[in-house]
DNA sequence: GCAATTGCATGATTT
DNA sequence: AAAATCATGCAATTG
């Protein structure tokens, strides 16, 4: 109900709608909206005809009632279609990605003034390179941190280029999950996760709160990111997940029966449904995130792209992404 | 018997 | 150098 099965034949006629979708995304032809404000829920002239999928309810990230409408509001916009599924999204991608650059860097233009020096957890975690050029690699590459969220830019570096997963490690440079990880390993020493990142936050309160307030307070973490091989694209449909991560964010693994996963996707309106388990190795464990064929094969994900997942801490739900690897010109200009 | 799926072992790489 | 991690291939199982 509502629901995508990750693995076998889920995807069924709807695929097609999703990989249009998925291609409007990226083929980013309109100019980048101004995010605010968020669309009205619902709005009168959604089209009950609107061809995109409905979403299964409650979205985990944020509230997807309000991304639903933008989809379907703005695809009432779109002219009658004249050719492909695709016009239907065309608008779409500006509000997915909009959704993409928020979770990605978590910011906002309203975020509080930089006096408040109070850390926070994503902001920090996302004070990374490699993420630095997620807006680029939409095709936008004027779009600056500073432009988006003045109030912070102080805090974070300038979008530099475009995402570049191949680029080395450095030590001091380390990725956002590791990072992420640190604090999350206190789940493992018995520690409520989200009262030590949340619930430090001012407007952890529901309420009223809209997408930038959740995105702001932190709920949506990235818990784990890998850059897929060769074996995790393999019609396998199986993705070996770094130990740590998997440990430290996704729920644990007391037994050999696999824990079901519902991840909803982050650009489009599906919820996929994986297997996640864990094969005994040596004296360690292999964690897995089985039935992820669908999904791969959905966005079109290739070895060297990235698999990144997110939390949303306070309803424990997860958010999933891939990321297609953008190769960048080695040579400076 | 075959194809698809699942489980495991091994070797390469990283820490 | 040893241990840990993980990519991958293959055997076993299942439908």
């Amino acid at each position: 109900m509502g629901q995508m099965d990750g693995g076998d034949g889920g995807g069924g006629g709807h695929q097609y709608h999703y990989q249009a979708l998925l291609a409007a995304v990226h083929q980013q032809t309109l100019p980048f909206p101004h995010p605010l404000p968020l669309p009205a829920a619902a709005g009168p002239e959604a089209p009950p005809h609107n061809a995109a999928p409905q979403p299964p309810t409650p979205r985990g990230f944020a509230d997807w009632s309000a991304s639903t409408s933008a989809f379907s509001s703005l695809a009432a916009q779109s002219a009658p279609a004249a050719s492909t599924n695709a016009v239907h999204y065309s608008i779409s991608p500006c509000y997915a990605f909009w959704t993409h650059y928020m979770l990605n860097k978590n910011v906002y233009p309203s975020f509080p003034p930089p006096h408040d020096e109070q850390p926070h957890h994503l902001r920090l975690a996302n004070n990374h390179p490699k993420d630095a050029g997620s807006a680029s690699s939409f095709g936008v590459d004027s779009f600056t941190t500073a432009s988006m969220a003045p109030n912070i830019c102080t805090h974070m570096p300038p979008i530099e280029g475009p995402i570049s997963v191949k680029e080395e490690k450095k030590p001091e440079d380390l990725p956002r999950v590791v990072k992420r990880s640190d604090v999350l390993e206190t789940r493992n020493s018995g520690v409520e996760l989200h009262s030590e990142t949340v619930g430090t936050l001012p407007d952890s309160k529901q309420g009223h709160e809209n997408h930038a307030t959740k995105l702001n307070s932190g709920e949506y973490q990235v818990i784990l990111r890998k850059e897929l091989t060769k074996s995790d694209v393999g019609n396998v449909g199986r993705i070996v997940l770094p130990k740590k991560d998997a440990e430290a964010s996704l729920p644990p693994l007391l037994q050999r029966d696999p824990v079901i996963l519902h991840m909803d996707d982050m650009v489009l309106p599906v919820t996929w449904t994986f297997k996640y388990r864990y094969w005994p190795n040596n004296k360690s464990r292999m964690y897995i995130l089985d039935s992820a064929g669908e999904f791969l094969k959905t966005h079109g994900l290739q070895a060297g792209d990235v698999l990144i997942i997110y939390k949303n801490l306070a309803p424990g739900k997860f958010i999933i992404r891939g990321e297609k690897a953008i190769h960048q010109r080695t040579t400076n200009p």
